[in-house]
DNA sequence: AACTTTGTTCAAAAAAACTTGAACAAAATG
DNA sequence: CATTTTGTTCAAGTTTTTTTGAACAAAGTT
């Protein structure tokens, strides 16, 4: 079962390690403690602090109080939607965002060299890069509210413009 | 500008090479052929070849016939929906499918070992991850209407099986 | 305060991914 | 049919990413 998420983490561009851990906490029923994660995965102290630190990052994994001991111990997000949410916001937003500037920058270098009809093309490319960052960027939420179970597509509102 | 299709490529996992080949097709104004690339990228023949061969298999460059020209040459797809369709295809469905069943025979395995009460928690979780691939699944329609603008979401078909 | 427990950091080692270039195949040309 | 053009394949080299483990910091115990 593992080896499930193991998959998941290279498809999405994880470690192995991270998906380890993550499929590890997914399947015990209680939380685990930093320990219990080097001990039963058998890698390295670092690699599960390095992991543990970006899935708490990514908000795939919470801390959870356990009396009595002084250790941290970990249990899984199982909500897809956060999942996906913490995905997004850490990996792709940083992207879009500095791809605006990006864009920005280059029509600024269009403008200064080249011919005229180089010129032409070269803004009308530019153009197809900035609608597919605007659809990008409306696909978002939509994704969001779908994965919350949000009744968008209901026989109310058919028509896709009211969804956008 | 080369280097957004870089980053982009990165973004989705795939090597800087095959951005460059992207990116300088999507820049340029005619179509090029295999020699042009390597020569303009200072790139090897095999970096190319390979780049292009994935290129194609995503669907994310068209052959394009040059009257008096015995060499393939290439044109970049810039429909973001057929972009995104070929990725989609080639990436995700088949870990979707080999997904199916995986989890089939995650739960052969459970019925045969286990204790009464870890065979309880397994199962529900193998139930979460089911409807993780369900809803992924169900997903995917909908971000390629959006992307299409297509209207798919009318009353006589909710349902996902009508749509693929 | 000295000692133990718990977890982080980071340089070096190991593994994985990517690129190169030479050998090879396929098809057109002379 | 030999030769040239065009592009592919794949083993070896290079680069990048991941993992390890030892040194270190922080905080709790005795």
């Amino acid at each position: 079962m593992i080896d499930v998420f193991v998959r998941a983490a290279s498809l999405i561009g994880l470690p192995r390690s991270i998906g380890e851990i993550y499929g590890l906490l997914f399947c015990t029923p209680q939380a685990l403690s930093f320990d219990e994660l080097v001990e039963r995965l058998q890698i390295s102290k670092g690699s599960v602090s390095q992991g543990l630190k970006v899935l708490r990052q990514l908000g795939a994994v919470k801390l959870h109080y356990v009396p009595g001991s002084r250790r941290d111990h970990y249990q899984p997000e199982l909500s897809m939607k956060r999942l996906v949410r913490g995905f997004i916001k850490d990996q792709f937003e940083p992207h879009l965002l500095s791809g605006s500037q990006r864009l920005d920058n280059i029509e600024a270098l269009i403008q200064e060299a080249g011919d005229e009809a180089s010129h032409a093309h070269a803004l009308s490319r530019l153009g197809t890069l900035r609608s597919w960052q605007q659809r990008t960027r409306k696909l978002m939420p939509i994704i969001m509210a779908v994965l919350g179970g949000a009744k968008f597509f209901d026989k109310e509102s058919t028509d896709q413009e009211t969804i956008i």
